[in-house]
DNA sequence: TCCCGTATAGAACCAAAGTACTATAGCTTT
DNA sequence: AAAGCTATAGTACTTTGGTTCTATACGGGA
């Protein structure tokens, strides 16, 4: 299936080797004899490896999910290596970035390491400093997708909590009591019994700290009150 | 007073502007005629400056608790400016570094921007790239110090703990019962209830999800049990 | 030696949380 | 129109948590 492997002639390649914990490197540079060297080195050091001559030709390739990591050339036709990296930092990706660059300068390595990149390579660099790179980058990147996979689960989590049951949980948070937060929603004590046992039942716990683990995990912060509550019923 | 004030003729200078949220900058560079110049500069900004001509006599200062930062010269004699990154690392010092040089190169950068050093500059540089790099440096101190003064307040709070109501906490984080952990110990219920209890004194809370906030503070983990219990009493 | 902090425990009681069953009302989806 | 989710509320009961009082026992410090 050349179809999955790549774009245009020689410019992408999936090594053979298919294990469930698969992590690929993604090598992006213009220069087709360096994408054809470090493609050859870092198959050879039994990694899968795609190569990609120019940013926009990495953007169109359908989503990455799994760990990996990127070597990315600085000076690119069209999209710049750092203007890449800022790309895929809006994007979230996971995949951390090592720079290398013939002419790069003291400036560029700085904004590049500034906005999170493992390394920034000068060329001719040595077989070992890439290596270590890239193993230090794939660690990087289990760390950063296991984290947001945490995250996320917990999004999935609150995010089936109904706007009432969300605003209990708010409230629930701080510590307040049953009553309290009745009296502070108007409402009756019962009520926020039942939204707390649904809130315990949808986030499939059964004890407050569970869910503020949760709720911590998820980035869920307890906001202050002062909600416009249209109560006062005819 | 000139004995708080340095160490060495001409190195050492402080402002007199004392403001109760006083914050330094410190400048460590061998070549004086760069200190000289940094310091007036910066002094004219409205900054409190200290200067000092090497590594050893910056180590040699008495400890400064406020805000600021370090306006280092990557090459010195004796300790590297580097090597100095990496000690005051190990101190767990809260003064972010701003690099500055005249020879520098690419891996310089990245190893200082890895350890965390707000910018690399190079000599000449334009006065508002420093004071850009000086702003962001005093404004990530200020979060440091913050942060560093949360947790150990929530540190000194656990630390006030016995042994037992330590032991206690642990399992209170899980959200465990008082029966469930009474169990677990093999005390009766009731005393956990006066562990709990004594936790909420000492810690200053009423509630267990104020409990869990101070103790994520503290960096304290609910760690699994197995603990050597040398009950059966006679 | 006496006092204090720590760890333990029982008895008793009130407050709060958890649970069950019933019930109404608004809104959406089928 | 019927079904389903959400939000609301009442009543009633059980379990858990919080508090007070009393009490024993061990170890350290004044």
């Amino acid at each position: 299936m050349p179809e999955e492997a790549g774009h245009h002639f020689h410019s992408s390649y999936r090594y053979a080797k298919m294990s469930d914990s698969r992590e690929t490197i993604f090598i992006i540079d213009d220069d087709l004899s360096v994408r054809r060297s470090l493609l050859l080195f870092l198959s050879a050091s039994g990694f899968l490896v795609e190569a990609f001559s120019s940013a926009e030709e990495y953007l169109e390739r359908k989503p990455y999910d799994e760990n990996g990591c990127i070597l990315l050339d600085v000076n690119l036709g069209g999209r710049s290596g750092l203007e890449l990296q800022e790309e895929l930092l809006v994007q979230a990706s996971h995949l951390p970035i090592i720079f290398i660059t013939g002419h790069g300068n003291i400036p560029m390595s700085v904004q590049a390491l500034k906005k999170g990149a493992v390394n920034f390579l000068e060329k001719p660099f040595k077989d070992n400093e890439l290596l270590q790179s890239v193993s230090e980058a794939l660690a990087m990147s289990r760390q950063l997708k296991a984290d947001k996979e945490e995250v996320t689960a917990a999004w999935k989590l609150i995010s089936t909590l109904s706007r009432r049951e969300n605003e209990i949980l708010k409230y629930l948070l701080t510590g307040m009591l049953n009553k309290q937060i009745a009296s502070e929603l108007h409402i009756a004590e019962h009520t926020v019994k039942l939204h707390r046992q649904s809130i315990c039942e949808k986030l499939g716990v059964k004890s407050v700290p569970e869910i503020l683990r949760i709720a911590d995990k998820a980035g869920f912060t307890a906001i202050q009150a002062s909600v416009t509550d249209p109560r006062q019923p005819g």
